[in-house]
RNA sequence: GGCGGGGUAGCUCAGUUGGUCAGAGCGCACGGCUCAUAAUCGUGAGGUCGCGGGUUCGAGCCCCGCCCCCGCUACCA
């Protein structure tokens, strides 16, 4: 498998790729900053990596997911100041108010959550940065920068722009408008320009290691303009993980951060146990990232692990941006969208299913809420859930909720089932491409290929033929209809499976409505492989209809798309 | 400025190496059906494929110029 041509595959992490037992499976998102308060892009990012993960989980492999916050900096640092609090109450504040409970919301099964401010994270990373200060890697030289005093930080020059009437001709701080000043300081640096070259032979040699290509293809051209190396520490100010050998300083967020990805898992841990964890977990299959922090992954972090000398990840995989009316989400526009105020009009499955399925991963998208409506009560609404509900029913109309005894099958039910089975192969396939897009769009030929089965079929027909049904009106079992209607729950059944990772509320309906879960096992169990394979449910199966699974909303204009309540906008 | 990606039916977008490539879904219109969440199934709609040249027997797909949009251009979470 790992020798498709589109690289997206994550290969055995046994490099020997001998093994038959159950595959290894690392998936990280970024790392939230607590400064901000949950958004529907960093949902986006949250939902995908769970869709991923719970995908693996369902082809029986040892699955890792882990997600979690990045509590460092001095813009923690200012927001606590100004609210009169610690940088780690405020942290801790944003942890337990916003960030865990999206999970929740969500339907998000991480099985772990790291916060950077752990003593499993900091003693660690000051484990890390002293095996790498050991080896030389790390050294002490002069950061110089033009330094706004109003800002107190130093500026790139892009953050610079021409002053006006007293500073005419000036360069000056964007914020303040007034000049910078060129200042130094003493810092530890990483030697990273030495790992360029081995980081372009990576992207060379792997090029599954940036994706998508576009994403792979900005990161060459960064390198290529030539790689300096990397200020990792700070000493004016003391919000961050000290230098063990110089806690005068701490160290730069960035390098703090990325770490956690291996800290985690047990990296640099004494620990038997967790020495253990890491080396069965690292190293990650995929890091998943928006396309603002790509560089930070896909250059520092591999430079980091070099230096090292630790296994890389697979991938880091950047997706792109979720617009609002043709832009990017912004607060000052408006248009940060809080996930609450879409899934407590449409729910979590229509909020995972919507942007799984509407954007390509890895390109930017545009989100509107007309779309989301349109698109819940074309697809949810009718396709899906009105597919469950016209099986359900003729199962209870024509068999009493019992599933029937299936009769001879004719080249419709064949069929049938070869779109099932190709839904399958199709959406593994694309999963393994990290495009869960193309995986719903596979799913969802056989949505519509059941739809009109059934029209084609028309049991409601077959049901008044003679010998279909007894003197009480009863289906015949072994009958023409009974063969339609347990071939269409069939499909149903195959959708559970397929759709559990990206509408697990929707998909365990569906498990309930078919009455499954006692010939078949706990839904999350089923085997995705063998999902499009029919015949599983026995005769007798209760079948029953239950509430919809999708109620069509008439009323599918939200009040107010913008952005709500913010625990982080106080303070900006 | 440099590098990269885009501008295709009302909307969101597909369109491999140039020749059924002018498409899909949604929306819309008409028709069929009536099991179902007024759902489902079928048919249609005629868009200068950003603009102007060029190459070719033939170009959204190749070349040149131009007009817009977007991303990257180092320590911005």
């Amino acid at each position: 498998m790992g020798r498709m041509a589109t690289a997206g595959i994550p290969a055995p992490r046994d490099a020997s790729g001998a093994g038959t037992g159950p595959t290894s499976f690392y998936l990280t998102t970024p790392i939230y900053y607590v400064n901000d308060a949950p958004h529907i892009g960093h949902a986006y990012t949250t939902v995908a990596a769970d869709v991923l993960t719970r995908w693996h989980r369902q082809r029986q492999e040892d699955v890792w997911f882990l997600t979690g916050t990045d509590e460092h900096g001095q813009k923690i640092l200012r927001t606590a100041e100004a609210n009169g609090v610690t940088p780690q109450e405020w942290a801790d504040r944003l942890v337990e108010s916003s960030w865990k409970p999206v999970l929740e919301t969500l339907d998000v099964l991480n099985d772990d959550f790291i916060r950077t401010t752990q003593p499993r994270h900091t003693e660690r990373v000051q484990a890390f940065i002293q095996g790498l200060y050991d080896k030389g890697e790390i050294y002490a030289g002069s950061y110089e920068g033009p330094y706004c005093v109003g800002c107190e930080e130093y500026k790139l020059p892009g953050d610079l722009v021409d002053g006006t009437g007293e500073f005419e001709g000036q360069k000056v701080c964007a914020v303040h408008g007034k000049p910078v000043e060129e200042l130094s300081e003493q810092n530890y640096f990483f030697k990273m320009s030495a790992y360029a070259d081995r980081l372009l032979a990576l992207y060379e040699d792997h090029p599954e290691f940036v994706q998508p290509a576009s994403a792979r293809n900005e990161v060459i051209g960064f390198i290529k303009q030539g790689l300096q190396d990397l200020s990792i520490s700070r000493s004016t100010f003391d919000w961050g993980i000290p230098i063990p050998w110089d806690t005068t300083h701490v160290l730069y967020v960035w390098f703090d951060a990325l770490l956690n990805y291996a800290t985690a898992v047990g990296l640099e841990s004494t620990d038997p146990d967790e020495a253990e964890k890491f080396a069965r977990t690292w190293p990650a299959s995929i890091h998943l990232v928006g396309k603002d922090i790509l560089r930070f992954h896909a250059v520092i972090w591999p430079a980091m692990l070099m230096a090292a000398g630790l296994p890389l990840p697979t991938t880091v995989f950047a997706h792109g941006w979720l617009l609002v009316g043709g832009e990017k989400m912004s607060k000052s526009k408006l248009t940060g969208i809080s996930p609450d105020v879409i899934i407590d009009h449409f729910g979590s499955d229509a909020f995972r299913y919507y942007f799984m399925r509407a954007i390509p991963f890895g390109t930017d998208g545009s989100f509107s809420w007309e779309d989301l409506a349109a698109r819940y009560n074309a697809e949810l609404a009718n396709g899906l859930g009105n597919l469950a509900s016209r099986v359900a029913a003729m199962v209870g109309k024509n068999f009493g909720g019992s599933l029937p005894a299936p009769g001879a099958l004719t080249d419709a039910e064949v069929a049938l089932e070869t779109v099932a089975r190709k839904a399958v192969v199709d959406a593994e396939d694309a999963i393994d491409r990290i495009s869960p897009n193309e995986a719903i769009n596979a799913i969802w030929t056989l949505v519509d290929a059941t739809n009109m089965y059934l029209t084609e079929q028309e049991p409601w027909k077959v049901a008044k033929l003679p010998g279909e049904s007894t003197e009480d009106g009863a289906g015949v079992e072994g009958g023409r209809l009974a063969t339609i209607l347990v071939t269409a729950a069939e499909s149903l059944r195959a959708l559970a499976v397929l759709l559990n990772p990206v509408i697990p509320q929707a998909a365990q309906g569906l498990w309930v409505l078919l009455g499954a879960e006692e010939p078949l096992g706990a839904l999350a169990v089923q085997p995705v492989a063998e999902a499009g394979t029919f015949g599983a449910l026995p005769a007798g199966t209760r079948v029953t209809k239950g509430a919809a699974l999708f109620p069509r909303l008439e009323d599918a204009d939200p009040a107010v798309p913008a952005a709500p309540a913010d625990p982080a906008a106080a303070t900006a």
